[in-house]
DNA sequence: CTGTTAGCGCATTCAA
DNA sequence: TTGAATGCGCTAACAG
């Protein structure tokens, strides 16, 4: 039964190697790991059997012994669309590979915009298919933290905390602190002098949204009032949208405050467009020092995320969660970038 | 050693369960599989201590027995830049997961643009630890093409095929003929009477884009003459530069065959903002079907690709190749979408 | 229809 | 330092 059909010719198994290489199974096993128990003239008898075999170590045969599948899931819940065209998550992306690299163990990208594939991702994940899962998209869905929790696995939450809340005792978490973001760049533009400030955020419902506005509030507090904060989606268009209407509502604003650099962008668009300077008679700050940030006419000022070290840290807390350590918490700091735009 | 420290409670085995319900380890196997041999009374036994010991199937000891691992590699070099910008690898993935869907076997995407990531990536399939991989940019690069190969994988190439070149046998290959879509759009643009024709097409050294020219140039003939084509990036601003030449080496043009729906929509800023209508003055039709296509004044006219469509068939012929078929080819056909600008 | 038995490919303990 | 023996968790051929 096993091997139903011939078994393809060339596939060597470590026994076929200790048998080129007149040595035990043990041997060869102890030389692929390279133990320090092995001669070294039995290592090379050895290498030199592997070579001829073509020999290479079988992942599913090794797993089960070992017991750990060599692998992290990192998990995007996100819609597609908005992976497919924010680098944010490539970045991140980026930084968990760096922080695997020489470990042994790889990232492998488990892609659940949907619930049919967000069901197959955990039954994966239930099934101990990968030692350890990195959520990159951890947006409020308790049903989903709960599913994750109850795999069983390390769980590694990446980039989003909700602020107040405690953190999941279950979870690591690793981020960077919105609400203290936003305050540096209230406070920039504060200190520059602007007092007819508005804000055009993110969506409502975004963990991010609430932070970044609750940073402006904790810095502005009644300069910022209620009926010159907007919320709209996050890119550009919807950045064009919002400002066209703060215009009508609030025509007297010297300073924006954007919940994102493509927002920023849409709003430096529009005031252009109606005979406005950028920064002299309006300032803007983004958020997130998106590409687009530093190409912009004016270049944005704008908070920085640390993604890439997001990235890493959420590689190395995986792997000693799954070494046996305990969650951890890991926050990141924001830093303001200051470039023309305010 | 195996089981180095006390087994996490709770993590349930097959034996187990066979103990839980009274019956043997094979008897638990078989209700698991949902195999026919089972009396509905045991199969009621057996899901019983089921779900009293919350047994799942472990993937790892599952995978060596059948000699499968029930995973697809879908393999992704593209630069993470261009790969974020452009939806294209999102809906193929769509494509992909849809024809996974009810096989058992899940989707995993490798990301690889670096040479290090590469090289772990082909690690993982030599180890085999996937069944199959389904590389969605196989842009000329022999030498991964070898590694692949070199894999024992069944590999399916999706989306690219060099016009001309026979089909690699080695692999299945599914892929949009850009040439008969070139086709496409150069009849329709000849047959609304347009004869002063330009095109603006992508990088020179990209096979979408010599088959696609070589599409324009079976349907227009000397009516295309060499220096009304130029070549530029695939994006918007670099339509955009390229038509500002183009401009000012071909003023009559009436018309202009974008090689991708940015480039159309870089094409129509310039032709606008130099006062020229579009259709009217000058016609344009786009490539892709890109989402702004449809968002674009004027709506583009364009060429559409299935990719949904090649992503679904790249899975359901990885599967057969699974199970032992032969690679195949397939030829998707392109679709002239006709909107407002040419 | 069910149980017994064997083995997938590898790592590791124990004894030599 | 090496080999023999054992087991990771599961499936499947075979016998009953």
């Amino acid at each position: 039964m096993q091997r139903p059909r011939t078994r393809a010719p060339g596939v060597a198994t470590v026994a076929d190697v200790a048998r080129e290489a007149g040595v035990s199974r043990a041997t060869v096993s102890r030389v692929i790991n390279d133990s320090p128990l092995v001669t070294p003239q039995t290592k090379d008898l050895v290498q030199d059997a592997i070579r001829r075999t073509g020999f290479v170590v079988n992942a599913r045969g090794r797993a089960l012994a070992i017991g750990r599948a060599e692998t992290v899931g990192v998990l995007i819940t996100e819609p597609l669309d908005e992976l497919f065209e924010d680098p944010t998550y490539a970045r991140i992306l980026r930084g968990v590979t760096e922080g695997l690299s020489g470990s042994g163990t790889l990232p492998v990208i488990f892609q659940a915009s949907t619930e049919a594939e967000r069901a197959l991702a955990l039954r994966s994940f239930d099934r101990k298919a990968v030692d350890a899962v990195i959520h990159l998209t951890p947006y409020r869905d308790p049903e989903l933290l709960d599913a994750l929790a109850g795999t069983g696995l390390p769980v590694v939450l990446c980039g989003q905390v909700e602020n107040g809340a405690a953190p999941d005792p279950r979870f690591s978490s690793i981020y960077a602190d919105d609400v203290a973001g936003a305050r540096l760049a209230a406070t920039h533009l504060a200190e520059s002098g602007r007092d007819r400030i508005a804000a055009v955020l993110g969506p409502l419902d975004n963990p991010a949204t609430t932070d970044r506005l609750q940073g402006f509030r904790d810095v502005l507090g009644p300069r910022l009032p209620s009926e010159r904060v907007l919320f709209t989606g996050w890119d550009t268009s919807a950045g064009i949208r919002a400002t066209q209407t703060l215009l009508e509502l609030f025509p007297e604003v010297d300073a924006i405050l954007a919940g994102s650099d493509r927002i920023a962008v849409g709003a430096i668009a529009v005031l252009n467009a109606q005979g406005r300077a950028v920064p002299s008679d309006v300032a803007i700050i983004g958020f997130d020092d998106h590409p687009i940030a530093a190409s912009a006419v004016p270049a944005l000022t704008t908070i920085a995320q640390p993604l890439q070290r997001q990235g890493e840290l959420a590689a190395h807390t995986a792997l000693q969660m799954i070494a046996g350590q305990s969650p951890t918490v890991s926050e990141l700091d924001m830093r303001l970038v200051v470039r023309a735009s305010g």
